[in-house]
This record gives C-alpha cells, structure tokens and sequence, in this order.
DNA sequence: ATTCTAAAACGAAATGATTTTCATTTAGGG
DNA sequence: CCCTAAATGAAAATCATTTCGTTTTAGAAT
C-alpha cells in the first residue's frame, strides 16, 4: 500500500518523499474530500515542520500527474481527493459531507435519476462545461 | 432591447438600475465571457462615479436570479456571460477567446464528438459534477 | 410632480486563500 | 557515501473578492 504510493509517484515522475506519501496515506483512507488546510493540520501531528505551502504545492502537483483528482467546489477554494478507480468515470459530490462517489454512467439527464437511485441522495444540480478551444483559436495555434 | 433588459430585471426582482442594464447590454453585445474587471473598465467609459465592488455584487446578482450565467473556470476566477437561451442546455467555451457556444443535445462521449463536429473546435477536457446532497445528508436536513 | 423609503451604490479598507521568494535540506541515482 | 536536482520552510506578497459604514437613488405612494 505504502509502496504503491512510492510506485505511484515514481511513475508519476515525482520523488517520493515522506510528506507525499502522507498526503497520500490520508486520502486514500477517506471518502471525502479534503482541503489543503485541513491535510496540513492533520499532517502537523507527524511532522515537527510543515509548510503549508508545501501541501499546497503538493496536492497540485499531485493533481496535475493524475494522482489525486481536484474538487470543482461553488465557494471556489481548493479540494482534493483520492480515487483509486483507472476508467473514465465521474463523481458524486456531497456538499455537506463531502463524501465522493463513483457514476458509472455518463448520460446527464438519466444520470441524475440514476444517481438518485443508486446513492440514494439528492442531485442539486449539475455541473457540465466543455473546456477547449473553438475552430478560430485552433487555426491561431491556441491564441485568441 | 433595453426594455427588454429592464423587463428581465424586474421579473428578478431587481431595480432596473443604470448600472445594471450597462452590464446585460454590454454582456449581450458579447459572445464571450467578461470577467468584473473588465467590464468596470469598460463601464468607466460611461459612469464617472462606478465601484468596482458594484459590479462584482450586480454580476452575482444576475447569475443569482438566472439572468445571467457563471463559467467555471480552471483559474479560479469569476465570469459571466449573457445567454438568451431558456431551454436547458449546456455550454462549450473557449479557455483561450471565451466564446461561449450553445450545445443541444447532452450524452458526454458523443457529445465531445458532435462538439468538434458543430462548432468545428477540439475538445480538451470536459467538467462534469454532480452537486447535491448524499444519503446521509438528506437523512440529517442537509447537515453533515 | 414631489416625497418617501428600502434598496442600491459608493470608496476605502479588510479579508484570506493561495503563491512566490529564496535560503536550506533532502531523496535517490551513481 | 556523494552529488545534484528536487523539495521544503518561513516569511512576505499577491490579488481577486468581500465587508463596512455612509450616501445616493429607483420607483411606489402621495
């Protein structure tokens, strides 16, 4: 488990430093996701000194190489959480508590019956935004 | 068209204020997300007197009361653009110019194939997320 | 048209999450 | 066991966004 995050990390192209892998240890044990202070304060317990801008600068590197996947939260500050599941999927996440849960499916109007159904909870409302860019900034090589 | 807009501002609930009906005028003109900076820039042009607080509570007061719509951005920060229609639907925006762009129908695989297709643009990434309330939550009045 | 009042707008200052800087320490290949 | 690039900590900076207390205004009532 433990070497699984150091072999995550290798493959990731990313030292395996103790604090990564506690970053990790922790959010592997939880359904919910986390915010880069409360990882920090939880972390201070096992390291006599630790920056905060080091868990910052961490889970986003860790987000960027895939490891960790990052929250799109309406208050707009920074959640991360761990997912161990390879395919293509999407989340259900809670605002309340957080919890973070696998969609198998990946039609949005049947999704949300679905998610209804299947996690029993309740869907607010959906976020779906296509990132990209239009045929006029393609043809400028990515430039408005 | 400015009737229009003052129309829209009272069926909201809202004064139909100088300031606000700059903003839906300017955001109509537009097929591109605006952030609050630039359109207070813009709107000096016409108020000698205009808070750039003024504007970034108007905007979230419009996306509010659903006249106008919020992008979620990877950078973190606030945009928002006019879209007139009432239909549900979704959007394809351009990280690099901001245009915004209507999308009809809603599968996401197919999806990010009729969006190259209709739009002639590439998709890079897509955001979908469910927001709501878990099992839990809903047991507990929304409370974790 | 004038008055009245709640809502809106104001500038200045505060906020606070996130980042940057740079000197120091550490992981891990050789 | 060394060496070098990568990682880290502390302090300070950033900067979009929000708050505060006050003044102004839109629009209903007169």
């Amino acid at each position: 488990m433990n070497g699984n995050h150091a072999q995550a990390l290798k493959e990731a192209g990313m030292k395996a430093t103790p604090k990564r892998l506690a970053i990790l240890e922790m959010l592997e044990g939880e359904t919910a996701y986390a915010s880069p202070e409360e990882l920090w304060k939880r972390m201070r317990d096992r390291f006599d000194r630790l920056g905060l801008p080091t868990v910052y600068r961490n889970l986003e590197e860790l987000a960027e190489s895939g490891v960790l996947s990052k929250v799109i939260h309406p208050n707009r500050q920074l959640y991360y959480y761990f997912c161990s599941n390879r395919e293509h999927h999407h989340h259900f996440v809670c605002l309340s508590c957080r919890k973070v849960q696998d969609i198998p499916s990946c039609g949005i109007e049947a999704l949300e019956r679905e998610v209804s159904k299947t996690v029993g909870g309740k869907v607010l409302s959906h976020i779906l935004q296509l990132n990209g860019l239009c045929s006029g900034c393609m043809e400028n090589g990515g430039m408005p």
